[in-house]
DNA sequence: AGCACGCCGACT
DNA sequence: GTCGGCGTGCTC
């Protein structure tokens, strides 16, 4: 219509439609959602993947919801490029995106980011091509035997490869053009191979006893109630947790929902994906870093349309875009390993809970060492508890007892104490396995300059360097500094006047091939085990009886079964309590319980030697007397007049920059301008306790507050008090576990 | 996160 | 005389 085109004339129709715009989500810290035209003709939802212009480039981003932004003018949007063909994110997700992002005080789209870590995924899948036989046969085409072959291949009807009709039917591809060509066969698109074989619910299982039954039950029906709930599943190792929570994957399964089970060493879990295919004959889809690009694709796009039914991965899995997801399970519940410490700061377990509530599914936390978080829960009825009192199959529980090291001293320069040394002899023996456990990498975990009293330092951190004999290397754990092993003291320049201080699991290999020279040893450590392949030959060999003398750092503590094994040796039980910790105690408790349990799991009884210099502590007598509840008991006693976690709440603001006079000033500034009031408090600043990280001066302030108070109003004003330059970085961690 | 623009050293 | 270092700053 020509007078359509006179802009003085009567308003048209298009033109009293205000301009489409919508908020756009980007992959990027940029604080809020962008605006965006929608140009005429493109349908968008809040969800779609879009791709839009952003300063020079293009950038694949979400379409958010509410309202645009009245103030930004006409003249400054830009228009939407396209619509991608990937399933919409869900609302769900998209308000689980806003709650982390709200929560921990991150930038939305940094959170968007870990949802849309498989950029390729967003692109279309390119139809394969392929052939099928036309559904009428012309008349006039002759058939010769290698047609004949084809078109009895393709006789149901189903499209099938050119590569593998002719590879099948034994002929060359140019038949197949021939046969087109005659319109005997017609092209047509394939259906994409499925990725995720769908697991069984029907599968016949290991039998369970009348425990494991029953918590089970209940398991299924917190699966079936279509509901938000959380329920905490404890019993120790051998007890049957996850053959118990394997049920709750059923229900899931039987209602066409997803499930998803969160590990805290994905890479580690070998005999984790046996028992879930003993269960469900089939395996499950995997996620986690270290997944080839093309893998990551595939299971991204399989979960989105919702053809991987059960997935299990590493903390990062809890972004993916599960179109109907009915069931978490956070399996080994209290692992620090949940913590991600940079970028977005969160708590997989605790973001796990919020996820299940946002799309009403069920949450199983389990673990043979609760958090006292979870514990605390469980008391107070938030979350329901089932408890597994017994290892299944009746096998003993190992015997803990504790070897006083200054009673019974190794010898100079050495770490493991006679009576550790009769013990493994002893078990060795008998020709069953023994386990000596010490959670440090390396050779040892100083060195010292005999002649100065000089100490290797890190360049970077405020940290020792460690000694890798094997490597003929020192390195820092934190920055991964490495350095030769100098022939002479840098300080003083004495030759060979270094000596190690301390052990490490390489100094004890040392020590037990002198002892046990017949004995055949493997050392697990994550720079000797470096991936899924490695962990699961070093366990093979273990279940196989290859090797009789296991020396490990925590590695070894994860999940493992290992009939053969009866005696465990802990080499320094004391290591983790030092430094102060809030959750000192109880990571110590949880890691040497777990370890422990590696002990006796058949007929033969385990047994558990402690070597501590502090045997009177909590922590040791409560591993001997295996009272789990009395210790946690005393944890919760001791942190709840103060009002520490789970009794309060903890926010830590980590002051970083390369200059100390500028991280000190900073630190300085934000702890005038401190917030205060009525179960408010604020402690520090003071140095983090690593005071310089990769070459960062670092200060850590702590707001600590009544746990019916937020903390992020609270941060987000006092961080607005404060104007930090460019050089010196804030990071906020909402709910901080041990160090940063 | 990119990619710009923007002011000071070693090269064709 | 330029190429280039990465320090701030913006992207609807």
């Amino acid at each position: 219509m020509a007078g359509a085109a006179n802009t003085r004339g009567p308003v048209t129709a298009q033109a009293v439609a205000a301009t489409t715009r919508v908020r756009v989500l980007l992959p990027l810290p940029l604080g809020a959602a962008y605006d965006y035209r929608v140009p005429s003709g493109m349908a968008v939802a809040p969800g779609c993947f879009v791709v839009v212009p952003l300063g020079g480039r293009e950038v694949a981003g979400v379409v958010w919801d509410g309202a645009a932004d009245p103030a930004l003018q006409d003249a400054r949007l830009r228009d939407i490029r396209g619509v991608l063909d990937a399933p919409p994110m869900t609302e769900t997700l998209r308000r689980f995106v806003d709650w982390v992002a709200a929560y921990t005080l991150s930038p939305p789209g940094a959170v968007l980011r870990m949802a849309m870590s498989t950029p390729s995924a967003l692109e279309a899948r390119a139809p394969q091509a392929g052939w099928r036989s036309t559904a009428a046969r012309p008349e006039g085409p002759r058939i010769t035997p290698p047609r004949a072959r084809v078109l009895a291949l393709l006789a149901d009807g189903a499209p099938r490869a050119g590569g593998e009709i002719a590879r099948e039917a034994g002929v060359a591809p140019a038949v197949l053009r021939g046969m087109a060509d005659a319109g005997l066969l017609e092209p047509a698109l394939l259906p994409r191979p499925a990725h995720f074989t769908r697991p069984d619910a029907a599968h016949p299982g290991p039998v369970l006893g009348a425990e494991q039954d029953n918590a089970a039950a209940a398991l299924r029906l917190a699966a079936g109630r279509r509901a938000f709930g959380v329920t905490l599943l404890t019993g120790v190792t051998g007890s049957g947790k996850t053959e118990v929570y394997f049920e709750a994957i059923a229900a899931t399964l039987a209602q066409g929902r997803q499930a998803l089970v969160l590990l805290p060493e994905i890479a580690l879990s070998t005999q984790w994906l046996d028992r879930f295919a003993a269960r469900f004959g089939a395996a499950p889809a995997l996620w986690h870093s270290e997944l080839t690009s093309r893998t990551r694709r595939e299971t991204w796009r399989a979960v989105a349309e919702g053809e991987a039914p059960v997935l299990v991965g590493a903390r990062s899995a809890l972004f993916l875009p599960f179109p109907d997801l009915g069931l978490i399970v956070v399996d080994e519940e209290h692992e620090t390993a949940f913590k991600q410490e940079e970028g977005v700061v969160y708590h997989a377990r605790d973001m796990a809970v919020v996820r299940a509530r946002l799309c009403s599914a069920a949450c199983v936390l389990a673990s043979a060492t609760p958090s006292l978080e979870s514990s605390v829960n469980a008391q107070t009825g938030r979350y329901a508890a089932l408890h597994l009192p017994a290892r299944h199959g009746g096998a003993a529980l190992p015997s803990v007892s504790l070897v006083d090291m200054r009673a019974t001293p190794p010898e100079r320069g050495r770490f493991i104490s006679p009576p550790l040394v009769q013990a493994v002899t002893d078990t060795l023996a008998r020709g069953e396995q023994a386990m000596l456990f010490l959670n440090r990498r390396g050779y040892a975990p100083m060195t010292l300059c005999r002649s100065c009293g000089h100490r290797l330092r890190c360049p970077n951190c405020t940290a020792w360097l460690v000694e890798h004999r094997a490597a003929r290397r020192l390195q820092c754990h934190h920055c991964g500094h490495v350095e030769g092993i100098p022939e002479a003291c840098p300080e003083c320049g004495t030759p060979h006047s270094t000596v190690p201080i301390g052990p490490g699991v390489e100094r004890v290999l040392e020590e037990a091939s002198a002892i046990w020279p017949d004995a055949r040893r493997l050392v697990m450590a994550s720079d000797t085990i470096p991936g899924p392949a490695a962990a699961a030959a070093a366990a093979k060999s273990i279940q196989d009886r290859a090797v009789d003398l296991v020396i490990g750092t925590q590695i070894v503590a994860k999940g493992w079964h290992f009939p053969h094994l009866t005696l465990v040796g802990v080499v320094d039980a004391d290591l983790g309590l030092a430094g102060g910790d809030l959750r000192a105690a109880e990571r110590t408790f949880q890691l040497l319980h777990q370890v422990a349990g590696r002990a006796g799991r058949e007929e033969r009884p385990g047994r558990v030697l402690l070597q501590s210099f502090a045997p009177e502590h909590p922590v040791m007598q409560a591993l001997v007397a295996d009272d789990l509840e009395a210790f946690m008991a005393a944890e919760a006693d001791a942190r709840r007049p103060g009002h520490w976690p789970p009794f309060g709440r903890l926010a830590a603001l980590i002051v970083s920059a390369e200059e100390e006079r500028a991280a000190d000033r900073i630190a300085r500034d934000l702890g005038l301008a401190a917030p205060g009031g009525d179960g408010v408090e604020v402690l520090g600043p003071a140095p983090a306790p690593l005071a310089i990280l990769r070459g960062r001066h670092r200060r850590r302030l702590l707001l600590k507050t009544r746990r019916d108070i937020a903390v992020q109003p609270l941060l987000e004003a006092w961080l607005a008090k404060v104007s930090v330059p460019g050089n010196v970085r804030v990071q906020v961690d909402v709910d901080p576990v041990g160090f940063l």
